[in-house]
DNA sequence: TCACTTAAATTTGTATACATATTTTTACTA
DNA sequence: TAGTAAAAATATGTATACAAATTTAAGTGA
């Protein structure tokens, strides 16, 4: 079993709370799970910290860390900050191709929407803002908002995509879409920030419902 | 020989250059030479790696990254967006104690002047940095700048302190603890962005000497 | 000479075993 | 009964050994 799976696997339990929050993961624990042994489960421990998808629970040990709404916020905040340069740079020199492909990945998600799976959606929803920013010719940003936009996958797992939003974000995307394509940049920006936000309060109302 | 201690060396003789760029670093080469096995080596490669300080040489060899001007504009780039930030939430909180302790990083700042280890010199630049963001209440926006700031002192380690920028920078500092002090935010927000400015602007030209 | 294939070498990835550190349990005292 | 100290149990950290993969070198044919 190859390196990157139990990191991959691992990660994605923990994305979908098979893992409980709080509990104590114990490499023995992990390694039996995923039946390996205990070296390739220490990497992958050691980068889920690194990433901040494993907190320290103590001296040594690890635990999956609860969800904060506090902390939803924050990554939504700095997202605020950076992915709006991201779309400036990258605006002027989106191809049609890559408009193309955008497009691809939206008609994609409006299919899924029914299935709804909220990780695989949130994938989607990603990829989408992904292509957008691609062309900014900044490959620390962009990696940094990977980053960020893969930390906020944890919240996903917990959030039913409610149709209602879905449907806006969708409509969202698509306008976001369409002011691309006649290179208004400010509003697509303006756009952008006002689409996080709401994404952030769709959050922060999930997680309030979960808190009861 | 714990853990976080070849982290750590092996990080520290990243940044000081004794591991030239585009070498290919081998588990077993490190580990001889800091007198341990793989095993420790491995968890503290995966970690540079996922940090930065280490890139993929091909499918399995990790290197140092070469210094790229790019990527220094870059940070940059991202600090701009995000300090200004930390210190807006901060600066209302700060209590004197704070600005006392921030006062006494500089002065041992001004006093390290003559010596002039540049990797130490930055690491008092940053801690007064974040001593002015500490109280902004947003731990993720902390780690993150942290983070980024640990990146920049890759490149600290080329840049010989030029007397005249070093004073500079010390009596910006001043200035903004200054500003902070008679609680003119807006003022001290601004000041901090020029501050950053002109210092990737000093970085970028040592790195351009540094290319002849 | 250059590209391509194949073989040797080195290197990484993983398992097991043991040493060290931490966590939990138990027992004892105030 | 609560708090503390000692001891047992458990978990992590590291070394060694071996398997699998990658990288390098050599060889072959055009």
């Amino acid at each position: 079993m190859a390196k990157i799976d139990v990191y991959q696997l691992l990660l994605d339990d923990i994305r979908r709370r098979r893992w409980a929050p709080g509990q104590v993961l114990t490499q023995q624990q992990i390694a039996n799970h995923y039946q390996t042994s205990r070296i390739p489960v220490r990497d992958a421990m050691v980068r889920l910290q690194s990433a901040g998808y494993l907190v320290a629970a103590g001296k040594a040990s690890l635990m999956v860390p609860a969800l904060s709404a506090a902390e939803a916020a924050e990554l939504s905040l700095i997202r605020l900050q950076l992915e709006p340069l991201a779309l400036r740079q990258a605006a002027p020199r989106l191809t049609h191709q890559q408009l193309g492909v955008a497009e691809d990945l939206l008609q994609q998600a409006a299919q899924l929407q029914e299935q709804a799976d909220p990780l695989q959606l949130g994938a989607l929803n990603w990829q989408f803002h992904y292509s957008l920013y691609q062309s900014c010719q900044l490959p620390v940003l962009l990696q940094l908002l990977a980053q960020l936009h893969d930390k906020v996958s944890m919240y996903l797992g917990v959030q039913e995509v409610s149709l209602g939003y879905a449907q806006r974000s969708l409509a969202e995307h698509q306008q976001l879409l369409a002011l691309l394509r006649q290179h208004d940049v400010e509003a697509a920006v303006t756009l952008l920030t006002q689409h996080i936000s709401e994404a952030n309060l769709q959050l922060q109302q999930r997680l309030a419902e979960e808190q009861r």
